[in-house]
DNA sequence: TCTGGGGTCCTAGGACCC
DNA sequence: TCTGGGGTCCTAGGACCC
């Protein structure tokens, strides 16, 4: 890393799915700001889909959580007021954004869609970081209409729990020297990486906060965690060098495509039926990318108690044609499935190579003709839509022909891994 | 009448090779 | 004639993030 100090903000924005939401409707003529009344973005429960993805703070005080089940939340917060998600409006104002962050560096790393890193080292910084980082949360606040927490220090890691430390339209610094102070008396399942199942076991080693955790022998939690301890140990310590990666813009390492379908499915063809609609858009976004696969996997959660289960194959040769991959989800599915309801299917193609130099194998001979039609029917869906063109066997089907899938903008921000 | 959907990385165990 | 040992690849499952 050198030894250059640098200088690191994280920009996250607060309440995002429900903040762009309230500035949204406020734009069109809305009367109240669903900021300030108690107020969610959920899924709708008569698809099964029915969680809560983004509250408002009014919300946050009825002890309503991210994930949780909406019945759930509506009997912690009678009055609860649920919009449905609106993703393309969510891609728009990430994309304003990322325009705006862009005139501060051009080194910024796309963390999600509510979350970037932008690398500040070696710029002019007027009146110093805070200054200008504060100059930044007031601009995104009057041209974007949203408030966002920056969090400013010397690596990423921790300038992202700084930015956790005040919400919401907040600018905090997490230096080196203010570690001690400010970070080590959290609680430790507030720190990145700490879950559901760590948090637990870290309890049992007596480790509670932050502090505890960095100051606890690192080789008995090597021998407990393996990597993952040195990790965990040296994140609490604030020991993170990993570099903003803005330009490489991130290589992608599988697609994949999940749905919970709205009846628990009982019998093998209608879980094939769901398979192609996976498989639809996942070797379209496939072939969008320009990639071809080696791995496909298909994955099953179980109605009764949410059980999940997974399997996968490996090909000879590199596909990337929906006919080919659909033909081993259903080999796979019918090895796998014990025959229990389903409450989930998901498909998943991974082990990527570049799609232009895939060896052709001698033993596919219509290889290129299942290519043409690929591209034919990817082509009449670009233009006149992704329904233009389906498979007739969904025409009387209670299935939608395709299912999950990311709008075909191949900027859409990916979780880039560790940071 | 149960809890979405998109990702990433790591690890253990088995098969197989030399 | 007892049984190494190192390496790679594959699969299933588990952890984490937003």
């Amino acid at each position: 890393m050198g030894d250059k100090e640098r200088t690191i903000f994280h920009i996250d924005v607060n309440s995002a799915f429900l903040s762009f939401e309230a500035v949204y409707r406020l734009q069109h003529g809305a009367k109240v700001d669903l900021r300030e009344i108690p107020s969610a973005v959920a899924g709708s429960q008569a698809t099964r889909h029915g969680i809560i993805l983004a509250k408002s703070i009014p919300t946050k005080k009825y002890g309503v959580k991210t994930g949780e089940a909406v019945w759930e939340a509506r009997q912690k917060c009678p009055g609860l007021v649920l919009v449905p998600p609106n993703y393309a409006l969510y891609m728009c104002c990430h994309s304003a954004l990322l325009d705006l962050v862009r005139d501060y560096s051009d080194r910024v790393q796309v963390f999600s869609i509510d979350e970037c890193f932008l690398d500040m080292t070696g710029m002019e910084l007027p009146g110093g970081p805070v200054a200008v980082a504060n100059e930044l949360r007031e601009r995104i606040k009057r041209e974007l209409g949203f408030t966002v927490s920056i969090g400013v220090s010397t690596n990423k890691l921790l300038a992202k729990m700084a930015s956790e430390l005040k919400k919401p339209d907040a600018v905090s610094t997490l230096y080196p020297h203010e570690i001690e102070e400010k970070m080590w008396p959290l609680p430790v399942e507030e720190m990145y990486m700490v879950g559901r199942a760590t948090a637990p076991k870290l309890h049992r080693l007596g480790i509670y906060t932050i502090g505890d955790l960095a100051r606890f022998d690192l080789n008995l939690l090597k021998h407990t965690f393996k990597s993952w301890g040195i990790l965990l140990w040296n994140y609490a310590n604030g020991i993170e060098d990993s570099v903003i990666s803005s330009s490489g813009r991130t290589v992608i390492k599988g697609i994949g495509n999940s749905t919970t379908i709205h009846f628990d499915v009982d019998d093998r063809g209608t879980a094939h039926q769901v398979l192609l609609s996976l498989v639809e858009t996942v070797a379209m976004r496939l072939r969008h990318s320009g990639f071809c696969c080696s791995v496909i996997a298909v994955s099953i959660r179980r109605a009764e108690d949410l059980g999940y289960y997974s399997h996968q194959m490996t090909l000879q040769t590199p596909t990337d044609c929906t006919n080919a991959i659909y033909e081993c989800c259903k080999r796979l599915f019918d090895a796998a499935w014990k025959g229990e309801p389903i409450r989930h299917l998901g498909v998943r193609v991974s082990r990527l190579s570049p799609a232009d130099h895939v060896q052709l194998s001698m033993f596919e001979k219509d290889w290129e003709d299942q290519r043409r039609i690929d591209r034919a029917v990817d082509s009449i869906r670009t233009r006149f839509g992704p329904r233009a063109i389906i498979r007739s066997n969904f025409l009387w089907s209670r299935l939608a022909p395709l299912e999950g899938g990311l709008s075909e903008d191949a900027s859409y921000p990916v979780m880039t891994n560790i940071l």
